[in-house]
DNA sequence: CACGATACTGTCAGCGCTGACAGAACAAAA
DNA sequence: TTTTGTTCTGTCAGCGCTGACAGTATCGTG
């Protein structure tokens, strides 16, 4: 049943009728409360499409998750869902749906897609993978957009994130404390977010004397991690302290460790990072850095909706936490 | 820019500059090719809240996730996360857009708000939550719409699911078998999903003798389940087989084994349910029910996609499986 | 009573696209 | 040459809704 319809039955033009239902203030009291039993009653709901095609604004956000080198990760690793949950809800307390799109980026174009469909409002990124540069591209010209990951110098992209560079040093000073001497850093320092918490893990530890420092270039996904480790630890002497890059890799390091008869912490500490759900509930309970993903999640949205709405917002780096538990 | 304007540039007519770009057979080879090279090098694309008004179809499907009275769950509960993940790579395989909308179930009409926004071409529904007769009321009249729950004989709903009363025996049989005499079930048996689980739980064990059986009705959310399970350990007597009805309440739990000094599986035996990603991960390793969520996920893809076009689709009951780790 | 102000309601164009239909151009057949 | 068929292209209405503008009714004021 269209407006036109509903209208009819009313008795009244179709413009009345989409005023009284959008709340306009310039209709009558008694007509509104006509129409909107009449909709209750008839289970009249106005057409988003319609609506949205001629008021040139959808209501929706486009959440955004580029899949680059690790196509098999990001909707199953648990801190992104975390983060995506998070926006879930700071969306729908705003009044604005999600749309989804798990992009494998396929040629400089695969952002473009999204925004010139017309389908959205405006893009939340979640990580920036291996396309700094197409996204980089994208942020020049189009504002409505906002991104988690790594803040840059000089860069157009408006960035949600944690100090990973802060992160990577809180865990090695932890480390360091401990009495750690063979660091390892567990993680590929090519995405933007990695390399910087390698940054601040390598930094930290260039200022300790007599400690070594290797870097095991371990994908994301528990499988892929799992067994890198187990390949690593097989060919080489075991570190005395781990940061993993991910919660995800430190899980699955310290299975790895376990299978080899390594105890964490007393042979091996171990510190992830993100601060996923699980993290405490493994055994041992992980240390971790902790990424606020609600808090990120919300200042994402606020962000956007203030470019949409046309105000000049900069990007935010959140403060990494160090949550001590028994694994470090 | 708009298809008007593409038009004008390549000097046709809008329809034949759409035509060309829908690969429509009755527009010249070379005009064709000329429209695609001006749309590609201007950047144009179709508007898609246009495109869908017109053709009545918006090429997106609605993943609805009803959180009756666990909240805070659902988008970050790891079982749904991975349905959730491979409904995405599904609904992309076969060309459609994913919309996410979380709900919560307020008034009996929070589905139907979904379906009159024209927003989407059908609905997958992952759960039931505690809307079993809503759900139902619009699947009488909906065609479009699949759901991942359990299946209920007489009901007009197409469900996806695993059969969970099987499910519930296999956890059963393989505690019996290990010689456990106290039995307990922790999960709310409210949801459809769980009752099934619970019902072929308590069906195995009724046949066998000298076993006790209780019912801890603990929610989904970790801290929750902690807490719950913390609090029953301490006011009765630890049973020595447990069957969590998800693989997160197993986790809760087995950390509140520890906490008490019990050992697991040596004190009590933990049967999980889901096969989540990470229960290969914890330590003990869990033992649970896998239900095979991106064989589930293709299935309500599937499913969906042959209502929509008309088919006559039943619903389907996959079957679960043990996994034996360590924890059982 | 005339006049303007106030309060509401209706008319109509058009958001950007698609597809039924009609028309044009050209080749082959009569 | 005309006719018929084939192949391509253009015209036009309209998907369901919104908002600028114009119109009508009612009321208060001089």
């Amino acid at each position: 049943m269209g407006l036109v319809e509903l209208a009819k039955i009313a008795g009244v033009s179709v413009s009345t009728a989409s005023r009284a239902l959008s709340n306009h203030p310039r209709v009558a009291r008694g007509t509104r409360e006509r129409i909107v039993a009449l909709a209750q009653e008839h289970g009249f709901r106005l057409n988003q499409t319609a609506s949205a095609l001629r008021k040139q604004r959808t209501g929706v956000i486009g959440v955004v998750v580029p899949l680059g080198h690790e196509v098999d990760q990001a909707l199953s690793d648990p801190f992104f869902m975390g983060l995506l949950g998070g926006l879930a809800d700071a969306l729908t307390k705003r009044g604005y749906d999600l749309f989804l799109s798990r992009v494998v980026p396929q040629g400089p174009r695969w952002l473009d897609d999204v925004i010139a469909s017309g389908r959205v409002d405006g893009i939340i990124l979640i990580g920036q993978s291996d396309q700094l540069e197409a996204i980089e591209r994208v942020a020049t010209s189009y504002e409505r957009m906002v991104v988690w990951g790594a803040a840059r110098l000089g860069s157009n992209q408006i960035t949600v994130g944690t100090d990973n560079v802060t992160g990577g040093e809180l865990a090695a000073q932890h480390l360091l404390r401990r009495g750690c001497r063979r660091l390892a850093f567990l993680g590929n320092p090519e995405a933007p977010e990695f390399a910087d918490r390698y940054t601040g893990f390598h930094t930290a530890i260039a200022a300790a004397s007599g400690v070594t420092e290797t870097v095991v270039p371990i994908h994301l996904t528990m499988e892929d991690a799992y067994r890198e480790m187990e390949a690593y630890l097989a060919a080489n002497p075991a570190p005395d302290g781990i940061l993993a890059a991910s919660d995800v890799i430190a899980m699955s390091a310290m299975r790895a460790l376990a299978g080899r008869g390594l105890r964490v912490p007393e042979d091996v500490a171990v510190i992830g990072y993100d601060d996923i759900l699980l993290a405490g509930y493994t055994s041992p309970a992980l240390t971790t850095i902790r990424q606020d993903v609600v808090y990120g999640a919300n200042l994402l949205v606020d962000l956007l909706l203030a470019r949409i709405a046309g105000q000049n917002v900069g990007s935010v780096a959140m403060l990494p936490e160090l949550i001590v538990r028994d694994s470090a």
